[in-house]
DNA sequence: GTTCGCGCAATACATATGTATAGATCGGAC
DNA sequence: GTCCGATCTATACATATGTATTGCGCGAAC
């Protein structure tokens, strides 16, 4: 493996192990087992790879939001809303740290127009893909109005159990729970 | 003023502005137009200066969550959910910073187990709070199933919109789409 | 008016940090 | 065998950072 590789390895743990501003470049190239000038040569900045890293972590988080959200392999293309729950919840107990890097973007985000534009095609795109799935049509075929509210609200609900998972796993919601106080909160709506 | 006053009034700002890690005793020490050493005299250290800064914000905080949710001035005990939605979105985009220091204080909490007590304490009041008062009923009263349900769920969501808010207000729903998207997931979720 | 202790300012100190620089190593082209 | 560019290592450098130390001003007690 180059030292390129291992140094993005090297940024990646050190991100989810001590979240963007506590990694320094030193841990990075320790970490590596590198030199610091290998991450001037090859990214630039710390700021510059310890983003890339981000990304990729990101990219990992969208992996375990797709094995949450994918339909059951029995075959049936539409997943119930219970089960997806409990998908969500699994992984958010196995990867949280994938799961605290949405988190890091959230708070990196607002001192950083790259991470800033990043966010938000993440949003849009999370909108989406949960209104998609959730109305069972192709992504492009979902009304700005459903994206908008229940995109919206399954992409919120998402963030808001998972913060309340990693803070607390026991006093958090389980998958009926959720279902339950949803119940509760739309006779309120209604 | 005495000195320790303004030092926590500028740690504050400092938190609202740049944000925990990236608060430095000399931004502070400036900022109060003070010298280093009176942190030490009168925190400590600047973990215990930034902890207590960081309650005051979080208690600041709470007065806004008071704000959004306190029954109409109309003398109608039972409020209307999607008005308090509404109180709610104002509440983000009036002091966008307060509503950050609660994600500061679930970033920080990973590796401080004073504030991760803080944390765990005041999501287990929030949701309390939340499931009394959706329910109309006092706080003691509240069952346990319906604290864990409805409880979690509303301030799952809250958080969850709140981070749509911060981070793009435009694309971010409004009450009335959280309640129309609140209806579309209970449907699915009976 | 001397003493005393609180509340600081000035600053020293050690360490941490991001980046730039200079040179070594190594593979291949010729 | 020499040259050369890519890929680094070692390290220098300037700056930033948290905390401890030293001493001064000053109001109160006596």
């Amino acid at each position: 493996m180059g030292n390129r590789e291992a140094l993005l390895d090297a940024a990646k743990t050190c991100l989810r192990e001590n979240g963007y501003d506590r990694t320094s470049v030193r841990d990075i190239a320790t970490a590596a087992g590198v030199s610091m000038a290998a991450i001037g040569y090859h990214y630039g900045s710390r700021e510059a790879l310890l983003n890339k890293a981000l990304f990729e972590l990101l990219d990992a988080w969208g992996d375990s939001v797709g094995r949450a959200l994918r339909p059951d392999a029995d075959g049936s293309s539409k997943r119930h809303f219970e089960a997806m729950w409990e998908s969500l919840i699994a992984e958010f107990t196995a990867h949280p740290d994938l799961w605290l890097a949405s988190m890091e973007l959230f708070m990196q985000a607002r001192r950083n127009p790259e991470l800033r534009d990043a966010l938000a095609g993440g949003t849009a795109e999370g909108r989406r893909g949960m209104a998609a799935m959730l109305a069972g049509v192709p992504e492009d075929e979902v009304p700005e109005a459903t994206l908008r509210s229940v995109g919206s609200v399954q992409l919120a609900l998402m963030s808001g159990v998972m913060i309340q998972h990693l803070s607390d796993p026991a006093a958090a919601p389980t998958a009926a729970e959720v279902l339950e106080g949803l119940r509760g909160l739309a006779d309120l709506a209604r």
